[in-house]
Formats: C-alpha cells, structure tokens, sequence
DNA sequence: TCTACATTTCGAAAAGTTTCGATGTTCGGT
DNA sequence: ACCGAACATCGAAACTTTTCGAAATGTAGA
C-alpha cells in the first residue's frame, strides 16, 4: 500500500495521493466525467501532467472494435442487388467483419448542395471504414481517386464504367456467358436472335452482345444492328426493346436479354402482342437472380454467381485493406446456363 | 463477500463461482481472449447463458461517432425486404445515422454452435448500436428479452408473431387491404374467390384473409374452407397453393394471394395448366413490390407503403433510444388499391 | 430562521480488465 | 528416463471504471 510511485509508471494511486483526491475522482477527470467540480479537475490534470500519466493499455485504441466495412449501392435495391448483397453479408459473418451500406454519395433531395466527391471519402475514412465494396457502381473516377487519397481501398462489382486503370473489381465471364446463351438458342434451332440489352457503355453489356455475336458468326449468322437495342438494365428498357423488335417486319424468334429484368420486360411486351413464351418466342435473360425463377414461364438464363462474387469482393477488400498485394486487379467467376422454360425450339 | 446472487443482475463473480473458474477467467471468456482451453470457455458460456449475464455498461461506448443502428433480417433479400431497406436507409441520410446489416442471430455452417440470444444481444450492444430494427423477423421472445436487457431499444417491422406485450412494431393495414382486394373482385363480377395464402400463423395474414371473408360476407357470400389455402408467403406455397384450388372441382375465377411472390406461383400454376392470367383467373397479390410491376401480366395488388414503414421504424427505434416514450407502440400505415393487368371480369 | 427538497461533489465499494507469474504439458534431444 | 525449452492455462493481484450513497451546498416556502 505505499502510495509513493514505486517504479515503472505512474498509477492512478500515485496521483490520486498526490492530488489529495480519490482515485475515482482522477479516473472520473481522465474520462471527462461531469461530477467533478471545475477546480478539482484543473488541480488533477495539473498533477496527471506533472507525473506524465499515460493511459495504460491501448485502450482508446482507435478501430477498436470489429473492422467495419461500407457497402455502396447507387441504383436502389434491386434484385441483382438483393443477391450481391447476401452473399456479402454471408461472408462478412464468416470473416468476422461488420457491414454497414448506404446508397453512396449523398444527393437526396434534403440536402441543399450534393456532397462532394471529397467530402464523402473523407466521412468514410472518418468512421474508420477498412475498405469500401461498391456494387455495379456509378462511382466517378474522382470518388475512386477521393477514396484513393484517404487510403480507402475498393472493390467495385461488375463494374459499368470500362475499366479504369488501378481499379480492382469482380465480375463474371460475360463473353463466355453471351456465347453459351446464342449457342443454347442456335441449338434449339432458332436463326433469327436478337438482344435487349442494356447500358451500352456498360462493358459486361458489350460483353454481353460480343459473346451472343459470336457464337453466332461460328455459325456464318450475323448480328445485325436493328436486332440489338441498347437503354438500360431495367424493366421498362424490356419492354421497349422487345417491342421495337417485335415490331420489325421479320421478328427474332428468339431474345437473348442483358438481364433478367430485361427480359421480363421482353415477356410482357411479347404478351401484350399475344404472342406466348416459349411457343412463339424464346426469351433468355442474364443474371439468374429470384426473378428468373418466379418470372412466367420461369426464365432460361445465364446464371451469374452473384452471392459468390459478393463474397469475393469482401475478401478483396480486406486483404487490400490488409495491405496484401492482389495478384489480380479484375476477377471473373464463371457463368453457366441454366435452362428453364422460356424457350423452346422455333415454330414451324 | 457472499458471493451468491444476492438480487438484481448477476456479476462476474456469481457467475465465476458458478462456474468453478476465477473472476478474471469469466472477463476473459467475455472479451474473447485466447488464454483461455476450449472446454473451459464453453463451460463458462453455458454458465453465462444460465444467469443471462449482460454486460453491465456500454463500455466501448460511443459517444464519438454518428450514431448506429443495426438492421436485422432473418429471412433473405427478398423484394420485400429490400423495399423496406432502401426506405430505412433514405431514412438514415436524412437522420445523420448509419446502418450495419446482419441476418439476424449467426447460425451459419463455419460456428459450432449457434450464437445464443442473449450472446447477440450482448455482441449488438457492445458495438454501441443505439437500437435494432427488424424486419418480419422471427426473432423469438428470447432474444428480444435479452435486447431488452442490454437496454437496447427494438422495433419490429410487420412481425409474424402474434403481437408481444411491450413490443414496439410498424405495420399495414393488413385488413383493410384484404378487404379492397376482396371488393375490387367482387366489383368485378366474381364470386368465387379463394386465397392463397402465407403463413397461417402470421398476424398479417390472418387480418388479409379475415379482411377478404369480410367483403365476401358484406355480400352474403362464403369463404369455404377449401378455398383458403397456407403455407409461407414465397413463391414455392403459390404455385402449390394455386395448383390447390386451381384442381377443386368447382375452382374459383379469382384468387388473391397473401404477397406478390405468392401471386406470381398462382400465375404459374395457371399458365402450366394452360389458363391465362386474367382472362381465365384474375389473380391478385399483396405488397406491391417492384414483382408486381415486372410480373406477366403486373399484378393488380394491394400496396403496402414498405419504404415508409422502414423509414417510420427507423424514427421511432431512434426515439426510444433517445429515451422519449412513443405514442402507440403499433402503428399501421395505409394500404391502397393498385389496379394493374391480373385481374378482370371473370369469364362467361 | 427553519424545513423540505433539489443539486453538486466526492469517495468507498463493487465490478470489470489486464498483467504477470505459477503451474502444467508437450516434445525433442540426450 | 531425464532435462529443458516452448507453449498453454489459469488465477492473484494490480489497475481502472462505474455505481451509489453520503455530505455539502443551494433554494424556496412557511
């Protein structure tokens, strides 16, 4: 019980008896606690000071808890979406890692200006973020280079923008999955294919095209350019696109479509015209996400592993933020068929 | 010194003395040190359990950074969800907080043994989380309990289980909905309506079924036993649903399903049965999810404002947390009518 | 002035965490 | 068989934080 400060570090004992106060009363001044009258608290720090008191363990220790990481989606909560996701979420349990999301970039309409790029990255890094995950992202380059700056890695998932240079990201094997998807049609029997597809800047829609273009041409087929429509990746672009090829004066007899929102749009612009699925046209979709199977008829698709590139993204992540060397910036998982009942052979 | 539980909360030493261990083997057990052999951490942690210890204060407390609070969903990304996510996160900008997801209490393959109730509790509580939202979960009894005592507020989205005392929860008018559809079928000449519905034991589906008897009987019409049918509220209970009713020897015109997901299986089981949607069935759904609008042809449904409802979950879970007292502890928002292509006037 | 009640300040005791040494245990090497 | 280094396990004691009640102080009304 001697007071006096024996060696190594000072103790709050030692200051407390120094000070004439309580060890309560110093813990109480060092964790800035309120029951502590002004004049007290100043004598205490003068006498923590004076001894060079230091916190013991790395208490305060900044990251303190589970490492976290920021999941960022822009397009909303779609069913593509839903699946990446889970796979996250699946992952983040096993590697012990917590997730929280946010739709990116602020620009709702509550805020007055929209939050600069800067700004973002800075609030990210702020909160102590290990790594950002951002899905089928919009992110502009400067959020990528903002990001950069604050020592935030991050992997983008089947990224729309082409590939920028020093970008990490995940995706799948569009080429190969557009060819399967031709080949699957050229075997059933159909001649005259056609793609709704979606954003045509969007590298996995070229892709996409490239592959179905492909697998065509093995068999001297071209593509022309009025069987391929270009919007975007959602429901209503289906609905158009297949319309504007319904409408031409020698159909398809079969749609390959860029997802499988798409070609959900393809089937009611079919149906409107009273044409039925699969018997008068064949519709395929991209993705295999929860619509394909609820889709009617249940969607012929190229299957995409999308909870598994979700969890490979993680992965990623953390071992950039880990400060491992990826061996590759650009992963691709395999696609792979999976055939259900929107198609069938052609007609007559 | 008696170290036996004397009243109010156990201690780290009731708890040690339970055990046979010290005190500072039980803080270890806690703080997930590895200095401790595996049976012993076990047998400390069945003794934790027994007593339901929790920790005493938040002690890596936040303070810090922007509050946070934890999003559970137990069931999957379904469209459901993930509707009422994205109106918990718009919600969140708007609110200066941030969201961590989980799926609920981990059960995953990798852990042994699942986590336990008042485990999680403890997990959520210690990550500073100011309060939990969850959606349609099936948290059980228990682990609210425990989330009760780590003094971390709840609220439920549309909870299946019949409605706890104290449990604070947002929902829809589930009856007043099962009511409109029941009109708008009945308005549209049909008399033989049947329901193919969710989970029986759910509260909101029974409001959706007793809300359908109640137009039918407003008219003088039955709803017989046969033509109510239950399972879960996906897509896999519609089309056996569906199929169900679709066989009776006298099969109804008009089926209206206890969710979208449910009503897209009764399309299904219809179009095999070479019947179109809806000039043979009218079928109608309950959500109206983004489903509803990419079904063929969309579904005539029941619109439950589900990003409000999160974002109105997300208010007050945030209200309980700052200690104010809540008006109601349910509140239900307006369900409406959406008239789209799956219904009409029944043949003949 | 005195009483009743609220507020502030403080510390003893209780509770929890970490350090560090005591006590095995395993596994080569001799 | 014996030694010893390396490791694993555990608890006593040291240290810190929090709770709760006591004491001091203030405040208003009788």
């Amino acid at each position: 019980m001697d007071n006096g400060a024996r060696r190594g570090r000072p103790t709050l004992a030692t200051v407390a008896a120094s000070a004439g106060v309580s060890v309560a009363t110093v813990s109480k001044v060092l964790n800035g606690r309120s029951d502590v009258a002004a004049d007290t608290r100043a004598r205490v720090q003068d006498v923590l000071q004076q001894h060079q008191y230091v916190a013991p363990a790395p208490r305060r220790a900044e990251g303190h808890g589970t490492p976290t990481v920021e999941l960022v989606f822009d397009y909303g909560l779609h069913a593509y979406t839903g699946e990446v996701v889970q796979g996250v979420l699946d992952a983040a349990v096993e590697l012990g890692v917590t997730i929280t999301v946010s739709s990116g970039p602020r620009r709702d309409r509550v805020q007055p200006t929209p939050e600069s790029p800067s700004a973002w990255a800075r609030r990210i890094a702020a909160a102590g973020r290990r790594a950002v995950v951002a899905i089928t992202g919009e992110l502009t380059a400067t959020h990528l280079a903002a990001l950069d700056r604050a020592k935030v890695p991050v992997v983008v998932i089947d990224p729309l923008n082409p590939q920028l240079a020093r970008l990490t990201s995940v995706g799948a094997t569009n080429f190969a999955g557009g060819m399967t998807a031709g080949e699957h049609l050229l075997a059933l029997g159909h001649r005259r294919i056609g793609y709704a597809g979606g954003t045509p800047t969007a590298a996995c829609n070229q892709a996409r095209v490239g592959g179905l273009r492909a697998a065509l041409e093995a068999q001297g087929l071209p593509l022309p350019p009025e069987y391929v429509t270009a919007a975007l990746f959602d429901y209503g672009s289906g609905f158009e696109g297949g319309a504007q090829l319904l409408d031409l004066p020698e159909p398809p007899t079969a749609i390959f479509a860029g997802s499988d929102e798409v070609a959900l749009g393809v089937i009611e612009a079919a149906r409107v015209r009273g044409m039925r699925v699969p018997q008068d046209l064949s519709v395929m979709g991209f993705d295999d996400t929860q619509l394909a199977r609820m889709a009617s008829p249940p969607l012929t698709t190229i299957r995409q592993p999308l909870s598994e590139m979700g969890a490979v993204a993680l992965r990623t992540a953390l071992r950039l933020a880990a400060g491992e060397t990826i061996d590759s910036h650009h992963v691709e998982l395999a696609t792979r068929l999976v055939v259900r009942g929107s198609t069938a052979a052609p007609a007559g």
